[in-house]
DNA sequence: AAATTTCCGTGGTAAATACCACAGAAAAGA
DNA sequence: TCTTTTCTGTGGTATTTACCACGGAAATTT
């Protein structure tokens, strides 16, 4: 396991945790390594999830299929990051989504239960990890009421609008990460409809921008 | 304190602590009451929210203000409910709300940095608390992010459906708990288009409704 | 460099939604 | 009961966005 401890001392669940007491700490959480093949699913939905996962390597995506079948991506998973975390902690018996490996994928699963109990041990950074979880879900809380906000918007110009204000504190060429068709789906428009509607902010002179450096004018 | 047990001991954050113990941990976490004139304001935005605020009586607003002036109102709270508890576990310095009392209300304050950590007395009951929280933050994450999937979708016609099947455990006659305002205001359209939308839906056979009472057909 | 692929803007049309106005139904008050 | 107010549906028009098609720019590959 220890050939993980950069990137574990970088996951945000053990922020604050350093090398001696995470050893120790995943001992007492039960921590187990899984390997994920391409395509397998590490939870499927109407389970329940009962592990919090954290992805030490490879791709996992947040599937969710609707009733007419069609899958729905909600998140692509990168190294370092957790998931089901808010299924465990809500007591969710039936998962509303799965998750698929995307790719040979190195899994460590933590049992929720140990995470909420304090361990026999009664190790002293139960204290700091369960402070970890509450900022984990509460930031990510108000960073889905912030794309609310967005979404509720009712023109795309001000979906657009509220999308490069969210860069407020940076200085002005603000490179934005995504490109046009994610940009759309982020805002959920179309990718032709958000070009047309960028070029009018531009002649409006609202806006400038060229390819992905964007002005608030 | 003692006449708002039967309040508190139905705020989910106490869920499952009984009155001795909650009057132990109400000391514990420096619990402190206060009167709330109309009007007045319990949190500026810009402020830092130390406190985990749960309302006993009257009725508060959580209010945002755009940068055009416009306040925009993300919440009316009723006794019983909590509001800063995502602000204060997520630790934020500046909060983007302001909560306002919008009538003479009664307030318990709780400092967040004693639910965090473990009091002096080690009250037993401080797991129960933090595993409270969690589960308050978790499930408004998923109510958040249906909520996102609901905003998401392409037509006002996929919205109506998106939000008659939340309802789908329950038996036929749907009553929804909103009139047309305020289901217009949820799945953020017009009222008008709404109800346009409603008669085309009955017109073509995919659903019936008398006032709040809908059918799925 | 040439060829291929991806990305982006633009025109035009169709469809969806907003917006306005109004009237009847239902609910609340007097 | 009568009045008043609120709620809801509907018609009509304006605006917005989706949708399709295409071509040029930029990046990638050969």
């Amino acid at each position: 396991m220890k050939n993980y401890f950069n990137l574990l001392s970088s996951v945000q669940i053990f922020k604050g945790i350093n090398e001696p007491e995470l050893s120790a700490m995943l001992e007492c959480l039960g921590a187990k390594k899984v390997n994920a093949a391409k395509g397998s699913f590490l939870l499927l939905a109407g389970e329940k999830a009962e592990n919090v996962g954290i992805l030490l390597s490879g791709s996992l995506q947040i599937i969710k299929e609707n009733n007419e079948g069609e899958r729905l991506i909600l998140a692509a998973l990168e190294p370092g990051q957790i998931f089901a975390e808010a299924l465990c902690c809500a007591g969710i018996t039936e998962s509303p989504v799965s998750v698929m490996s995307t790719a040979e994928s190195e899994v460590l699963l933590l049992k929720f239960s140990r995470i909420l109990q304090s361990c026999s041990n009664s190790c002293e950074f139960h204290q700091k990890l369960l402070g970890n979880m509450l900022r984990l879900l509460a930031e990510k809380n108000l960073l889905l009421q912030g794309r609310i906000d967005l979404l509720g918007k009712g023109s795309l110009r001000s979906k657009v609008m509220s999308y490069l204000d969210s860069f407020e504190s940076q200085k002005m060429p603000i490179r934005i990460p995504l490109n046009r068709e994610e940009l759309a789906d982020f805002l959920c428009v179309e990718r032709s409809a958000l070009s047309h509607e960028l070029s009018r902010m531009k002649k409006d002179g609202l806006i400038d921008y060229r390819k992905n450096e964007f002005y608030i004018l």
